[in-house]
Order: C-alpha cells, then structure tokens, then sequence
DNA sequence: ATGAAAGCGCTAACAA
DNA sequence: TTGTTAGCGCTTTCAT
C-alpha cells in the first residue's frame, strides 16, 4: 500500500533518546513515575528536533478512552451557535475536546450520519439537543456505553439519558407576561412557532401560567407565525383581533425569539405603530439582532455559562471523572440534586425600549 | 486496568459467523474481492445480532487515512457559522466528516489548540480562515503532509498552503459603490471595521475602486466604527461631514456588514431621518437579520454553495482523491485554472428598501 | 473464496 | 529508574 510519508513515533525518539519507548511514553505523558532529570531532557529534546507528534488514535485505541466528546446541533445560527462555543470553551477547561455538528435544520437522517460517526470514533460522551429522530431510533443508536446528556429536551424518557439542562422558559415566559401587564398592557399575545414544537410548547405554557395568575381579565391571543405566509398577515390579525376590544392600553407582545418578535416589531413600525406606545413587545434570547432596532428589544437573556457548566458536569459525572468534579461550585451540585433529571436554568428579563418604562 | 464494557470486535464477529476476521472486513467494507453470498449472508447477520459498531480509531491507524477533515473558525455566529454548515455538508457529499472549531473570537491560543488536536487526530487535511496566529506559528505548526486550505485569506504565502478561495468583496463594493452613485448619492460613506482587519481592507479596497470610477466628483468619507464608543456617535461624525457639502440627494452608506449597517440604520431612524430619502444604505453578507429591518436592507449575498464546492475541490486534489473530482461541474476546475492560488468568489447585490428603486 | 499474520502507534502491567 | 511485552481493533498482503 502507498503510505504518506512515515510519520515520527515514539520508536523514533526511544532510538534518538537512547531509552526505551516505555519511557518515552511516561516522559511525553508526564506520568507520575520517577525518572531522571537528564532521561526527561534527552527525550523532550528528541521530541523537538524530530517534529514529533502524538498520533491521539493509537493512544486513543489504547488506553481505551478518548478524551473527545461530541455534540449535535440544529444549526449554528442564533442560540445554537452560541450554546457550542461555549461548550466548547467547558470542555476545553475540564480536558475534554468537542466536536460540534449541524444537523442542517432538523433533518433526522443527518442527525443520525453524526451521531454514528461519534459513536464509530468512541467519543467519551454525547451532548445533544431533543433530538428530531424518534426517542426509539436514538435509543437504539445510541445503545449503552456512551453516555448522552440533553439539553432543551422537555419530557424525553430518563433511561437513555444521564439527565436534561434545559432553559426555563416556563417560568421566564410568566415573568415576561407580568412585565407586560405592569406596563398597561391588558390585551396580551403570543407569537408561537409551531416549527419548534418543543421549545413553543414550553414558551405556550409559560405564557399561559402568566396570564392565569393575572388580577384584571384580559383579552388575549396566540398566533402561530409558522402558519402565516407573512408577517404583515400575522399583524393583520393580531390588529383585527386587537381592534375588538375597547380596553385601553397598548398591547402586549410576547415574541417566540427575537428574530420573529423583530421581525413583527418592524411590520408594526411599518405601519405607523408606535413601539411603546401602542405595543409593548418582548422577545427571547437575548439574541444580538435585539440591539440593532430602534426601539432596541427588551427580551429574555441566556445564561450560556451556567448551561454550559452544569451540561459538564453531569457529563463527568456520567464518566465517571472525578478529578475536576471539585472545580463547580457547590451550589451546582445543590441545584442538580433538587431539580433531579430535568435542570432548569432560570432566564431573566432584559427591559429594553421596546417596553418602555 | 479498568476497561469499560468490552467492545463487540470482528473478532467476535469472526467467530459468530464462522471465518476470518479478514473475510468479515472484507465483508464490512464491502471490498471489492470475490466472496460468497452465503459467507456475506452470515457476516451481516453476526453483525446486526451482536450490535457490532466499527472502530473508526482503528480502521483509522491501520489505513493511514481518516476521512476526517478539520476546520477553524472565528465563530459560529454569522458568515462562518453559515459557512460551516455548508462545509460540513458539502464534505459529507464527498465522503469525509468535518469536525469544526471556534477559535471563540480571534485568539490565536486557542486556534493552536484546535490545530493541534486536528493534527494529532491525524486529520487528512484542514481548513481555516486566514487566521488570527502568525504565519510564521502556523507554518510550522501545520508543517508538512496535511494539505491547509484556506478562506477569506488575503495575502498568505503560497508556499504551505493549496489555495485560498475568497469572497471578492474588491468587486461586490465596487458594485455597491456604483448603486448607491445610480440611486442619485453624491456623497458617498463606508462603515469599516478596522477589528477585522484583513476582510475591511478588501472592502476599503472596492470601496475606493468604484470611487474613481465614477464621473462626477463626490465627498466621501471612511469611518471606522470600531473606533466609536457608540454607532450614535458615528452618525454624528457622518452627518458632521455631510453638512459640509452642499450637495444634494440621498447619503449613500456601504457597511462592513449586515450588523453593523442595521445598526447604523436604526440609529438614522431614530433620529429622524429617512432610509431611503436621506439615506441609501448598503451591508455585507445578506444576513437573515437584513431582513427584519424596515425597511428591508439591500445587501450582498453570499454564494455558500459555490465558496463551498471550490473549497472541497481544492482540498480532494491536494489529498490526491480522485475518486469524487468529475463530480465538479467542469466550469470551477476552468475558475481554479483562470484564479490561480487565490480564487475570487463572485458577490451579488441585493436591491431592497433601504436603496429605494 | 478464505485465512494467517504482520503491522499501525501507543499504553500499561509487570519485570528488572 | 527503566525496559519488555502484550494488547487496543482493524487493514492488507500474500498464501492457500
């Protein structure tokens, strides 16, 4: 077979050092095995001279354990590309690599090419979003061995998973419709997005949480923005809607993200609207988009790190790696003993000028 | 030690079916070497029963081929989280898997980092942007045998890497330049962004470009946002210089991108003016963001899928795969050819609201 | 059509 | 303090 040019190996450096590869192995690795200052010198030198570099899938392949994690995505617009960076960062600080792949939208069969490749390259751990291939297809794929930690994934079955880190938008959506309310607002709506049937459901609860637990009565509407061909017909209905009433006050938007809650704020302006004034609006992310409008967009902030960290730990702990464990703060570990299968990572609401004051 | 659940191997599968473990990879990889039916029949089932997975990191080492691919980028937002994707799946198509990083920013620690496990991965080639580290690091970091192909790399030796292939945003800002001098602008400004160096340069490049090729004399003007505290101030400056000319019509304004131009634009808005009227502004990169906007930006956009194909291209005939190359329509190997070393990726302006009609 | 055996580069238990 | 050696799971050459 024609081989690329013969890459250095430890044999090549036990030969140049004059020591054994057993050696090499323990210097290059700094083993904790007594050996010679002038043995050490002796290898590192060899090491730097011949331009070696480790092969991770023979070391990999040998010690059974790989130090590599992966992770699948949507895509890595928006939240999504946020949450991997940061994950990656985490991973990184507890010496761990981490490979992140788009699943080009919510396509199944892609999801499914990843997690296979992971799983063929002995990935340590997988980190994964609800994925949109059945729960029965990811179970069998998945199988044992390889832990899997999900996050945003609302009512998945605990026995394949070691847990869920998933955004409160539950409660962050109540708090949002009580910001709302204190502004004046007595007719209330929320723009879904039935695309993302997981994550609306969530932001469909929480809102409605919030409005039960409001004083006045109110007139209220959801509108499913996945449904309209348009945002100027989302608004058309809203304003028909809208116009029904006779209370006062402007009118409440809750918004599925801040690019939909953007999106409808612009087709509001467009038409003379005032934002305050006429609408209060919010939405959810705390995406970057939300400071470029005028109004800037009050919306709900993700607190990446904290996801981030807590999605680690329970990833450790799944493999078992102590050694860092100590490195989280212990009111990680409170937190994940009282929330138990499903983290929830509070949201917390950033008032811009698109609520006024 | 203490190994983890032993592995199903063809080892297992060997015996369950009753040959050799040469005769099952050869069955597995469905090589190209006559074997019975019946002998296949009772491979595939062995297989399927014991739940066999293959072992990428040893196929891996014994082949001296991966079939993975590594790429570095700034971040997963934007162009290149967008990029990324298209890369991803565009290698997929041509057999390889591409694992991808951001380098959180532009920090060159961290890009050595991931360089560095992709190059003890043993990855069969990488790609990067021009990146945030030295040349002089990156040289010798990459080093022999693993082919680089670069993006978005103005300048780079040609010397370790196979090629870059670029956005020609020297001839989309020339075009826009052009557009913003046919909707009537006389006094004509670019937004630059000095933080991304090399890529503001190409667009200072065509902004000053489609200047001089214009008839009648202009006031122009260049700011580097990345020098304000606030884009309010920016546009303090620009109407500063603008008051001077007694010219008329609209301002015409090219952005570094889609960001920063909304931005600019909804600092215009809020203080009155008009967009299009007083102002005719033009971003980079046709950003969803541009069009939340009211009103809508006009833009350039980015070819992914062609920036993508080129770049596959280029790194199938460094790897000397030949398998999959007359699968490229015959015009980009005609692109490589005419190009050279640095291909150019042709831009197309997007007319929207923002320049009226 | 199938199999035996020599690697691929590294780790780790054990011996010296 | 250092070395020997048996794997890790798979590919591939060369016999049979």
């Amino acid at each position: 077979m024609m081989r690329k040019k013969r890459q250095v190996t430890i044999v090549d450096l036990a030969a140049a050092a004059g020591v054994s590869i057993a050696t090499v192995s323990n210097v290059l690795n700094r083993r904790n095995v007594p050996m010679s200052q002038e043995t050490i010198r002796k290898v590192e030198q060899a090491a730097e001279e011949l331009g070696y570099r480790r092969n991770v899938m023979a070391a990999n392949l040998s010690r059974q354990k790989s130090y590599e994690l992966g992770m699948l995505v949507p895509s890595f617009g928006g939240y999504h590309g946020r949450f991997a960076e940061e994950m990656q960062r985490t991973a990184h600080t507890y010496g761990y690599h981490l490979s992140v792949f788009s699943a080009a939208g919510f396509d199944p069969e892609i999801e499914k090419r990843h997690l296979d490749v992971l799983l063929q390259r002995r990935v340590d751990g997988l980190i994964s979003h609800g994925l949109a291939m059945s729960q029965e297809a990811t179970r069998h794929l998945v199988g044992e061995g390889t832990p899997l930690v999900l996050f945003n994934a609302w009512g998945w079955p605990t026995d394949f998973a070691e847990g869920a880190v998933n955004l409160d938008f539950v409660v962050g959506c109540e708090e949002a419709v009580r910001c709302l309310y204190e502004r004046g607002c007595r007719r209330i709506m929320y723009l879904g997005n039935s695309a993302l049937y997981a994550t609306d459901q969530q932001r469909r609860i929480g809102f409605n949480n919030g409005l039960s637990k409001l004083e006045e009565p109110l007139l209220t509407g959801i509108f499913d923005t996945h449904l309209y061909p348009s945002m100027e017909q989302t608004v058309d209905d809203v304003e028909a809607l809208v116009s029904e009433s006779h209370v006062g006050g402007p009118v409440g938007v809750l918004g599925f993200d801040d690019f939909i809650t953007m999106s409808f704020m612009s087709a509001l302006l467009r038409r003379g609207r005032k934002v305050p004034g006429d609408y209060c609006v919010i939405g959810i992310n705390n995406d970057p988009v939300s400071l470029l409008g005028h109004p800037t967009l009050s919306t709900l902030d993700i607190p990446y790190t904290l996801q981030a960290e807590l999605t680690m730990l329970l990833m450790l702990k799944a493999l078992g790696d102590t050694t860092h464990l100590n490195r989280f703060p212990a009111e990680y570990e409170a937190k994940l003993a009282r929330d138990g299968y499903e983290v929830q990572i509070p949201l917390k609401l950033i008032a811009r000028a698109s609520t006024g004051t």
